[in-house]
DNA sequence: CCCGAATAGATTGTATACAATTACCGCATG
DNA sequence: CATGCGGTAATTGTATACAATCTATTCGGG
């Protein structure tokens, strides 16, 4: 087995689209441009080590993301993105998924509810680990994907992915991990389990509140 | 001057990707295709009469926004796009933009309301026509734009392009002219004015439940 | 007749080439 | 000194070529 680059080798598809993504977000994160500061798709190039291609489609994807604004002729423009773009990434996270789970609380089946619960007290017993964020991914997935509106689905679907690939870039560099408090989770699986919609719309609420704050704390710790 | 194309021969940027981006998107709206209908980049390059490049980047384009689901080696799936996801879009945008006029109520200067204001009895004394949706465009984009949380403005813009472009093509297809109503943008104006966020909000939300009917009895139009 | 493996074709991911457009820099001129 | 203008080089939009991967069909065996 080929070992072609340090840690990323299985040819895995979008692979150097998704290096790129992943370099420009870890410098977004880093602070490593100024305001206004350019990147060019040539440098981008030189630097990544791939080719227009991939480094055209990452940007795209990022201007998607509003992380980064594509001039013509111009070079991209890194968008800034601190500790204060965090806590608006996360308030309108806050919002859709609030909503959702306002609306999954009425729709969400009772066995997905339980089995959701019984992960939960599963990992609590364990010593509360949950270090690659599964249960939380699966909780958040769960309730988005029963709100009843797709888009909806989709847009948390989105900035569900954007958070994760944050999350493992803070995982590069601290090797501590951070996991959530998943008590917060067992009160919105309360709520939704007695399909009571401000309940468990509060929980979420609270709950993405607290991880707005840690993601903060984590990415001034990186920065530092 | 060279007319190369048929209508839109000023040689834009992006003329290629849009036109490719447009071409799909009318025909999601026209129920052009089936549920798990395939289209493969080689088939949208002879349809469209161009190369592989736009055609890649207007897919890509499509799938952040949700319309289609690229599968490797299989072509684009096609997604439902008929009235009841419409629907779904404009909860999705209610939600967002009302949350934005609630923020935007209190932090609004003064003299762009009264400036919108103005514009509004001009508009309706000169016979309530707005064919392009212009002060429509400003009112939704000054109040995301002073939500004081730029993410949300950026997602009220994506939505904001999305639908103009899906109006464009109503407008198509329909040529008389179906602008909404606009009286409601008044009770949006008065709220922002007395810097009401619950009024400001109520209203926007009164003003997009009926946008979203006239939107997907357009489409229905459309379709028939 | 049903099922699995091999092969051929199709499809995408990536790399590169070309052309149109534009930003940037220097200079002339009012 | 400010300002408009030209030319050059950089940058992007688009087209195309190549290779890896996957799908689907076909052929052989049970």
């Amino acid at each position: 087995m080929p070992s072609s680059t340090s840690h990323s080798s299985p040819p895995h598809p979008y692979a150097n689209k998704q290096r790129v993504i992943r370099g420009i977000l870890r410098g977004l994160m880093e602070g490593r441009w100024q305001e206004n500061d350019r990147l060019t798709e040539a440098s981008a190039v030189d630097e990544f080590g791939v080719s227009r291609t991939p480094v055209r489609e990452a940007f795209l994807a990022l201007q998607g993301l509003s992380l980064l604004e594509l001039r013509r002729n111009c070079g991209a423009v890194l968008l800034p993105f601190g500790p204060s773009e965090l806590a608006d990434l996360y308030a309108v996270r806050s919002l859709l998924e609030t909503e959702a789970t306002r609306m999954a609380a009425t729709r969400m089946p009772a066995e997905m509810v339980e089995s959701l619960i019984e992960q939960f007290i599963a990992i609590r017993k364990a010593g509360e680990a949950d270090p690659d964020w599964k249960h939380d991914r699966e909780l958040h997935r769960g309730i988005a994907s029963h709100s009843g509106n797709r888009r909806l689905d989709s847009e948390i679907a989105r900035y569900g992915e954007l958070i994760q690939t944050m999350r493992e870039i803070v995982a590069e560099h601290l090797r501590e991990i951070h996991s959530t408090s998943t008590e917060q989770h067992l009160a919105i699986l309360e709520g939704l389990r007695k399909q009571d919609p401000e309940k468990a719309a509060a929980a979420m609420k609270a709950h993405l509140t607290q991880a707005s704050e840690s993601a903060i704390a984590a990415m001034e710790a990186m920065r530092s």
